[in-house]
DNA sequence: CGTCCAGTTGACTCACCTCAAACGTGGTGG
DNA sequence: CCACCACGTTTGAGGTGAGTCAACTGGACG
């Protein structure tokens, strides 16, 4: 299994909670695992002995309902830490939107570290993701479709982009997985962004954005 | 302002972000501060110069759109923790939904602490609160009312109840600003429940489930 | 040139929202 | 003790934003 294979990079982390691997890119922490297209890193309630730091490429975290409904609780870029849990088991399924490539770094469950202590910039990185996920519930909570849409369009410029225009590393399910609608929605809404001149569509992965106050009012 | 008082109990703790205060219960880390029903604890943009801990009562963390539109992040009650942030401001407001006491405890902004190391308990509560954020992610993303009310009875019934009867510390739009549901809706869903003898609702703050698996199925 | 699959578009439906009225309960004052 | 008010809640009637189902489009690839 990829699994077992992924995991023996980070075995030469040994502290629990520590990152002496890491450093501020995350690239001389060890070779980084690659992951193609669409392959599960880890499914939800699989052991958590890892987390994980994001080098290249796109990752989605998500939750699955018993039918089969998805939301995808955010998409991680380079640099973005995800995997941690609270218990020794993961809560979420993290897979790979596009091809990337990962490094992974041992820990402790935090129930068996006792009274070792946690290094500053791990806190600051789930603090991060707890911050995105708050932001992530009033989107989800108290946002119509077209101020979602607009909502991510902003957020993923700002992550990703080559200023003018964003590729999209997902597809319209995963953005309607995101954003809590359907992929018909998705479309109907970037079309008529596109209708009022907001955003243009070169291309299905593309988008320009040609009138960023709109996008904004629209984001409150 | 309260704030300024609120604080004080809590300077008695130097050390950035480690708990040598808190003990299991939180109870002898200093005097509980009392905050009144819809009191307001922290606003959303203030200095995050403190985090808090329930000692008794409820409270409610929040978030506003411009125009006025609220979404709860989460309800805290005993032992919970809250308004820890990335920053040096709360991207939250926090308010009383009940009477309560509550600790306060002084830190120093994660970018200036340094390499200071953290506790493991503090990184657990965390972690907590963003396993329920990603959980609360799903409700509000892909579950129908019903199935949000009911998540939320059953939630409510584990934090706060003697057992049978659950007593709801919160109104209707505190349960829809939670859910992501209009006070209408809340009350025809809590009716219907009723109606399907699920659920009895003795007055308007009290609820007892007659029927917890129906309750399960809804939650998937 | 045909197949496949992601995306788009259209027609229709429905779950939830909006607006409005009625209800109930707790508190206040006569 | 009762009349009245305030406010949170319930209920009803009607509207609508997003979902559903289905047909169509357009690149990518063999």
């Amino acid at each position: 299994m990829t699994v077992q294979l992924a995991i023996s990079p980070a075995s030469r982390s040994f502290a629990p909670w520590t990152e002496t691997t890491i450093d501020e890119d995350g690239l001389s922490a060890g070779p980084a695992l690659r992951y193609e297209q669409d392959r599960e890193i880890y499914g939800e309630g699989e052991d958590a002995d890892c987390y994980y730091k994001v080098v290249s490429g796109v990752v989605r975290t998500c939750k699955f309902l018993s039918d089969g409904r998805r939301q995808i609780d955010a998409f991680h870029v380079a640099g973005d830490v995800f995997g941690i849990e609270t218990g020794g088991l993961h809560s979420l399924s993290a897979e790979a939107v596009s091809d990337c490539r990962i490094v992974a770094y041992r820990r402790v469950p935090l129930d068996k570290a006792g009274t070792q202590s946690v290094s500053p910039r791990l806190l600051a990185q789930v603090l991060r993701n707890l911050s995105r996920a708050q932001d992530h519930a009033v989107l989800l909570g108290r946002r119509s479709a077209i101020e979602k849409v607009a909502a991510f369009l902003l957020d993923w410029a700002r992550q990703s982009c080559a200023s003018g225009t964003i590729g999209l590393a997902m597809t319209r399910q995963d953005i309607g997985d995101y954003l809590g609608l359907t992929i018909e929605t998705v479309s109907r809404t970037l079309s008529q962004l596109e209708r009022d001149g907001v955003i243009e569509l070169p291309s299905v992965r593309q988008i320009r954005v040609t009138n960023v106050e709109a996008l904004n009012d629209l984001n409150g």
